[in-house]
DNA sequence: CCAAAAGTGTTTCACGTACACCCATGC
DNA sequence: GCATGGGTGTACGTGAAACACTTTTGG
């Protein structure tokens, strides 16, 4: 069965940055090729999208497939259509980032198989196509995004301590915050939910655990409350 | 000639979403179609991608037979792929917004002749496609970036006076601002350059004329400094 | 008792905001 | 001379930033 038309068509692709974070370092999900273009060579997940599905279903399908994440945040990052991407023929992408608690999906096992595996953002091995300048955006737009968006929160298991929550903006946003202002500020929000919990087999002092409050959060945006850190 | 592919694919457009802005409102650039779907509908700039041309140099080729404007400032939006946003058959469109000066470029002129019409952005017709859908989308990315990039600049003519200036962002804004804060703050970026010109023809005293400094925002945003309105 | 991280307030300074009058120009 | 918009300074309050010690817990 082949499909024809008039004019010659761009095939059209989705490629996925996957972010996760294991409490010191961001990481990004990345998967060796088996076939060519760029065989051997790391890449981002990602394939064509069928006629009949979204661009947001094609992605979300080759996550599932190829790394078995499923349930995760995933937004649209840009699309790419520079002529020569693709050494075979013209291939236009449309680029998502997604965002996934590396502690409580355990992708690695269901990863190995497909021959994934997680990152340093920036220490990533040459990557095939354009997807160095994907990531790139991608990461871009994770730094920028986070501050005033309650994004953070994706990449943290449900239950969380303000120290991890700090930590995280640390990493993300590549500076040093103070302690007591984090707190005062984050808490000043009135976003999270102290829990009557506190974290488990630490050698010190554990720390109480708190949860993101996403109601709250849709119920003061629509009273023009912005997020911000 | 044909061409044939062992897969589906959807066909690939460019939307234009073209923002002017007349010293009292803010304005899009429709054009009528002349052609099924939705013949004699207002709908966005906008046609096919060619198979060896990038998606903005699609956007710019298409804004350029359909409005006969170019040199314009211009950006990519979102791309939009919803299964059925076309009767016809599956298209995915890559939508861009464009800034443009209405004073400078004499658009009308070239643009009757196409059936292209400036209407108040949130007075239009209703629209062929998801147009609606789309506009309504660079509408609030313009008013998010316009606080902090100088994109303000691209839709006024390049000597303007701070009146004009304020006007601008009380328009996009969509708030009142006050005059001496807000001259405090734009001068105190010091990316405007005070020229030995004022206005003309004006029936009171005339405003002194100001120019973007666009070289010195770039020195500036590469120390680290952030454009703030 | 020691190591390690949790948790907690106050002072200072910068910046945003509110606010009203005189000036220059054209008619 | 009058109507119209141009242009200017100060006082106040809020919020960001800097900063260090005590408490809890496990080993």
């Amino acid at each position: 069965m082949t499909y024809t038309y008039q004019y010659p068509r761009p095939a059209l692709t989705v490629d996925c940055v996957v972010f996760g974070y294991d409490a010191e370092e961001l990481k990004v999900l990345l998967i060796q090729r088996d076939l060519e273009p760029f065989a051997g060579k790391w890449a981002l997940s990602g394939g064509f999208v069928h006629i009949d599905e979204t661009l947001e279903d094609a992605a979300r399908r080759e996550l599932q497939e190829e790394t078995g994440v499923t349930d995760l945040y995933l937004e649209q990052l840009y699309t790419f259509g520079a002529v020569d991407r693709d050494p075979r023929e013209r291939v236009v992408s449309v680029a998502y980032y997604a965002l996934v608690d590396l502690f409580g999906h355990r992708l690695t096992a269901a990863s190995d198989a497909r021959n994934a595996a997680w990152f340093t953002v920036d220490d990533t091995p040459p990557l095939a196509f354009d997807h160095e300048h994907i990531l790139a955006m991608a990461h871009q737009r994770l730094r920028g995004k986070v501050r005033y968006q309650p994004i953070g929160f994706e990449l943290l298991p449900e239950k969380f301590t303000l120290t991890q929550l700090q930590r995280l903006y640390e990493t993300i946003l590549g500076t040093a915050l103070d302690k007591r202002n984090f707190r005062k500020k984050i808490l000043g929000m009135e976003l999270l939910v102290e829990l009557d919990e506190v974290e488990q087999d630490v050698a010190h002092r554990a720390a109480r655990l708190y949860q993101f409050d996403e109601a709250k959060y849709r119920t003061l945006t629509e009273r023009g409350f912005n997020f911000e850190i």
